[in-house]
DNA sequence: ATCCTTTACGTACGAATGTACATATAATGT
DNA sequence: ACATTATATGTACATTCGTACGTAAAGGAT
């Protein structure tokens, strides 16, 4: 009822922020950082209310459930590294290149990001028990693949995005990983 | 304080199992169970203590905490799977055989077994964040290397351990898995 | 200006969970 | 037989969670 007088200190704001467009996506982006960091168990609403910086109403308020939310943000996800891949693919001028591309693909998502290493996990486990984001991998494999069938045949690109998935996944678990050439052997050992 | 007398009907036996030796045991392996089912962030104490068939207080008597009976499972399920690799690749007599021997073991872990499949994800996420977990798979990760090292050299070996965990989880996550045919194919092109 | 729809916010509640713990029973040693 | 220890069991509690929901503020149409 009340309002604070202008000349008043302002002791405490009530309720400050208001009018933020775009907090739907704010919120995804924060959701694919809590699964990051904390993993798919200690995704919360609170936590990543907590992170968006906004209050916990309105994590309800844009998504029916957390299930929904999950389901973006793992899609938007899948969508974003597809694309990476498929740029690069499509940038690679013959099949040399091709091979180069690849190998930039592993060693970056390597080296680059465990944040993308462990979202990948997440979303398999997932996939595992959840028919809409088993709709997601499935999707992102079938975009990978075809990148890859820019280049290859299909039977090559199969076991070709098979060993670049166990590349990235085996380097990262290790407390050894792979170097740089290794890398590059085993991927040019099965393209030769 | 009183003892139901022997004539008598006897409703409600109140406390009838006792003495089960070996629980601890049946309480790692429903675990493994409940893992697989519910995944790990379905696994509960009461869960676990549904599949056993023992009550609540059970687990946390032969447990100090859920996160140390998680880990004597997953513990356990490394070293299974990692003793059967090592004995295949022991039984193989050649190089030709072993070929055939990983061709087999690929196929099996495809076919024969969604539930290995699952232990194996939940088990790299569960480790992306727990330090005890990340040695358990960096332990089955060697004893793989290892036993693959019987027949081919160092390099080879790390890359077709790669090559076999890409195969593994890219079938059991597609539609369209590969056939037989073309996982042998694969297989027998990285080490052509 | 007045109304209506959309967006935002705070709070509350039932359900589920990890764990502690008092009690009870079997096993074992003497 | 008796005492001591290891094992087993049921219950309770603090905490956290997803979600519901009443209320408040902003945007936009008239």
């Amino acid at each position: 009822m009340s309002r604070v007088s202008a000349g008043d200190g302002g002791a405490v704001p009530r309720r400050a922020r208001r009018h933020d467009p775009g907090r739907r996506d704010r919120l995804i982006d924060a959701a694919l950082t809590v699964i990051a960091e904390r993993g798919l168990a200690g995704t919360t609403h609170r936590e990543i209310a907590r992170v968006a910086d906004v209050p916990l109403g309105s994590t309800t308020y844009h998504f029916t459930s957390l299930e929904e939310l999950l389901a973006e943000a793992f899609n938007r996800y899948a969508a974003t590294v597809a694309r990476v891949f498929d740029e690069r693919m499509a940038a690679a001028r013959d099949r040399d290149a091709a091979v180069e591309a690849v190998i930039t693909l592993v060693s970056d998502d390597l080296l680059g990001s465990q944040r993308d290493l462990v979202l990948t996990v997440e979303l398999y486990v997932a996939a595992a028990r959840n028919p809409v984001l088993r709709a997601v991998t499935q999707e992102w494999m079938a975009r990978s693949r075809q990148a890859l069938e820019r280049h290859f045949d299909a039977d090559t690109a199969r076991g070709l995005d098979a060993l670049i998935e166990g590349l990235t996944l085996h380097n990262a678990l290790s407390t050894e990983p792979m170097t740089p050439a290794q890398i590059r052997d085993a991927i040019r050992r099965y393209l030769r």
